[in-house]
DNA sequence: CATCAGGGCCCTG
DNA sequence: CAGGGCCCTGAT
């Protein structure tokens, strides 16, 4: 365990309006080793240039003159330098600069989202993560139950990731990929992610090779950005649809909606059978026919009224279909 | 006890 | 482009 000595308090000021806790904490997140929440508070690891961090974002201001006391904890000194980068990158990650403005005006009115626009107002969508560390954790999503998921990214981060100590808690921070691949395939099999130990092995190499890079990414169109994440293995139309949104922000991504999620669709914006489920080519045209350039964070915000809604044990049909 | 599908994706035909 | 196979686990 590391104990994270050096400690730096950084104000930040998110656009206005801010939802801390909603932005800060989403319910349909499965729960992994590497932060904690509490309302006013996140605790969060972060591995930036090389460096495992402990964050703590705290609550200040109002949700109209918002601002967020960062503590950056550190085993070593960081340089003015150093904390300006990791300070524009968390800006990046957690959408501090975004502004909802124009989504707001439009849909304000709207008979079904201007509801919970108004319940919600100030939340933006949350990715604390490094693109690499969004894939690890989208390969261990894929075709298991969300309990599955739990286990195998606890694992994960027990056998590669560093414990850290900072602020009265332990969290794991996760691993560099150079650290992956000096491990064998069977080793990760006996963490029990089965055959994607495979996935995450190939994933892995290509940020270790430089063959994909993050940083690279950014800067390159939507399409070259879908065909790079298409082009890894193991990484497919639903975890691709995942990376789009999350991590690379892009508020109307809709172009493939999984079982599970149809399934939980057609209860929410059509008053369906979930085990009856709408096309999904037909919950895609009307999604674009309604919300047409904000379709992810429309999703987001319906998305995240629910997930709200059945954490105050409000909407119990869905435990069937996440299966915690 | 066996069987099966799960918050997909690859590969084959 | 459809469909079998894949690691494991909990549900049935």
């Amino acid at each position: 365990m590391t104990p994270l000595k050096y400690s730096y308090t950084i104000l930040l000021h998110p656009t206005s309006p801010f939802n801390f806790d909603a932005t800060l904490y989403k319910p349909d997140h499965f729960p992994t080793p590497d932060h904690f929440w509490q309302p006013g508070t996140r605790w969060q690891t972060m591995r930036w240039a090389g460096v495992p961090l402990g964050l703590k974002f705290e609550q200040r201001g109002t949700s109209v003159q918002p601002k967020i006391n960062l503590n950056v904890f550190a085993q070593q000194q960081l340089s003015a330098t150093y904390l300006d980068g990791l300070v524009a990158e968390i800006r990046y990650r957690y959408s501090l600069d975004l502004d909802l403005t124009n989504f707001y005006a439009r849909f304000l009115n709207d008979e079904h989202l201007g509801p919970v626009i108004t319940r919600w107002q100030g939340m933006r969508d949350l990715n604390c993560n490094s693109l690499y560390e969004y894939l690890i954790i989208a390969i261990v999503l894929q075709n298991a139950t969300v309990r599955r998921s739990v286990t195998m990214m606890q694992n994960l981060l027990e056998n590669f990731g560093d414990l850290l100590e900072y602020d009265g808690k332990k969290l794991y921070c996760f691993w560099e990929p150079d650290l992956i691949m000096k491990v064998a395939e069977v080793d990760l099999r006996a963490l029990k992610v089965g055959y994607r130990a495979k996935t995450i092995l190939r994933v892995t190499e290509s940020f270790a090779n430089n063959k994909i890079s993050e940083e690279a990414l950014r800067q390159k169109p939507y399409p070259n950005q879908r065909q790079a994440l298409l082009d890894l293995y193991g990484i497919g139309p639903a975890s691709v649809g995942y990376i789009l949104s999350a991590v690379f922000h892009y508020l109307d991504e809709l172009q493939h909606i999984s079982p599970w999620e149809q399934k939980i669709y057609s209860k929410l914006f059509f008053d369906r059978d979930p085990n009856d489920p709408i096309p999904a080519d037909e919950m895609i045209k009307f999604m674009t026919d309604h919300y047409s350039g904000y379709r992810a964070i429309a999703i987001h915000y319906f998305w995240e009224d629910l997930f709200w809604q059945w954490k105050f044990g409000k909407a119990d049909w869905l435990n069937e279909f996440i299966r915690l």
